[in-house]
DNA sequence: AATGAATGAGGATTCATTCAT
DNA sequence: CATGAATGAATCCTCATTCAT
């Protein structure tokens, strides 16, 4: 009764139950290269393998991969570096290198960094997706991370900074770093360059660019 | 309905010279909202006050939209911030804090920063746009920071640090600021931020996060 | 989860013989209320309690089932009414309100009234189903009906009228009242109606709504 | 500047302003044939003379086809009808005799028949036209009859009946003749047939089928 | 120059039907 | 027998583009 499979006849596989997986992994590469809306359903189901009507077996719409990726994103990425957070007492510079270093070496995985690209594209056509991700991921993050560097100013090892703005000043120059490898292409001479970065920047953002150890003798005040 | 066209009248006079900029500074604000795939050339006529059809008169599809409205931003962004910088001499650092301080007014401007928000969604969808934008205004600016770092670097004003990756450390954290607010709306609590951003990086990049050489001897501790 | 089929089992087995009814079942009762076109097989097989895939071990297509309805329905709904006609004798008037006292019982139960109204809805698009039904149903009773009323005037009980077009005359009313109730939901003021109406025009049918040849001296002349 | 006319160059051509109406007219012709669901947007764009995509610039949406035929039908049937009655006075018989013969020219009128037509499909599917219809046409027509009738039994012209149920023993026999003919393609021997159908009807509706003079003495008194 | 009606290719979504299990 | 995942043709609707006026 069974007919022999033919290698020509490649309908009606049935694959293993990680299939809305697959969809949203190939939903997620097309939409970063191409944007939400350029993106066809048909193509997310061909590189996912699968015929345009499964992708709706998984799926009710194109916007339900949109949320799907982005919830599928949104736990792994927070727990890891806020774990390490956590656990910090003492000198905060210590904490700050280790997660601006998982975080730099996070970011470098393209499957990591996908998502917040999107997110990046797409935020003004889903603003309650970039809710999601506002209220799933960056509230959650931040106030830690400017407790973090409040404990270090009342504790004496920093310098009194404003905590919120200062985030920006250790997170910007990573974020700098990716969207003009990402969005232009352009890396520095000189190979693989996000642990670089992130070197250079540390003793930047440490002990300042500036040379001198006697502040306000500075202008003029070389030898 | 409506009047005739007196050469003597100046109101409301529609200035046909104009009109192709008008086309595209309505383009440029729905295609940063929506998306490029997303906005409807018929919207942009409605914006721009004008028809659909007329849309056609000056550009010849809406691809040409984009194009014409990054290579009219090209020439004003990039000489205003260079020609401050190529004056620039001794101690670069007010160099920076000046180029940053000027950067970060425009920025603030809707208008001049609408472009760079467009090339950042559209990247992937238009490389031959992006390229043009990295060719004309980053690889014109870039190499100019590049210098100015360098030198004050042998000069002896500046950290032995890597000039390429330093101006990631200088700009980034102006990018990671506006990024936060465009895209999630986050602005920190304190009302108009950007000018204190600066202001607080600039402290941490010239003299950094960390208050000595000793924690701990700290507190009350500078004579 | 499902037991073994045991024989003897009376509770809960389900009668493999029994499933093309129940199939049918569900797809008269979404036909009528949606339409072919707009109804689902997977719908029907649901309702049906069974599988999709299911209602194709039965019936080849969709189509397939409109057609067992059909088959299914025409005919215990003929023999029943024609038997009682065939026995007539005498006045066709008692027969005619037998008649159409059966008919209005019978059309009053939902079951028995929907291929009607299921065939009245889709014969533009199944031609050949109205055809079989046309065939089978109405060219089985129509003539029976006509020679009754033939007969009738013959004997002189029933005034010389067109015995093809009063069919109309006799059946026409029960026909409205079905189609006001069951389209528009419109039944009279004063609960189940269809007797009601069934007794109202009997009257009118066999004596008229005609007070007498002289009206004006009809108000309470009756002796 | 302008081309010629080549004549196999159909594309362009501008038509007069009366195309919502066409539109409607291929809908409802379709609608009526083939049902809602199973009409394509494309027939009825093609049976108008125009493309896919300009039905859509003067109806929103397929459904709202529906709702303009609706729309479009209402005014004009009830008018007509209507203003016959209300100048009746005297012997009821006259005007419904009128009425009838009236309505019956009517809906001999395919175009007039055909709205009808499509809500009794429809109505299960479109429940709030068929709502419209029940209120703009027989929420009006219905009551004005009821009137008429329950006027006429109390100046005794007519057998004291119930008036609302009366009605279907007016209206039923139309009904009927025009669903046996437009469903099964039923027209009765001997050529047009709706006049004839009215006449016998009114003679059976005023006088009844019964021929005895004596009413009690019907049975076996025949000479 | 300006308009906007008209076009039709293109894309999201649905659903009858198939068949491996 | 029964299932339901998978398919892809079919259909609604959108919108960039054209061109008669």
């Amino acid at each position: 009764m069974t007919p022999p499979h033919l290698p020509g006849s490649p309908k009606f596989r049935r694959r293993a139950e990680a299939r809305p997986d697959e969809v949203l992994d190939a939903a997620l590469e097309l939409f970063v290269r191409n944007g939400f809306s350029a993106t066809r359903v048909e193509d997310i189901a061909r590189r996912a393998g699968i015929s345009k009507g499964s992708v709706y077996l998984y799926f009710p719409s194109k916007k339900a991969l949109m949320e799907g990726l982005v919830r599928r994103a949104i736990t792994p990425v927070t727990q890891g570096a806020l774990a390490l957070i956590g656990k910090s007492s003492g000198d905060p510079r210590a904490t700050i290198s280790m997660v601006l270093r998982h975080l730099a070496t996070r970011l470098g995985d393209p499957a990591t960094l996908a998502v917040p690209k999107l997110i990046l594209r797409e935020a003004p056509s889903f603003p309650e997706i970039a809710e999601v991700y506002k209220s799933e991921v960056l509230a959650q993050a931040l106030p830690v991370f400017e407790n973090l560097i409040a404990k270090g100013i009342a504790e004496g090892y920093l310098r009194p900074v404003d905590p919120e703005l200062t985030i920006r000043s250790i997170m910007g120059p990573v974020l700098a770093h990716i969207l003009l490898g990402e969005v232009f292409g352009l890396a520095p001479r000189g190979g693989p360059s996000m642990d670089r970065l992130v070197e250079n920047h540390l003793i930047i953002l440490f002990d300042g660019l500036g040379v001198a150890q006697n502040p306000g003798a500075e202008k003029g005040a070389r030898p």
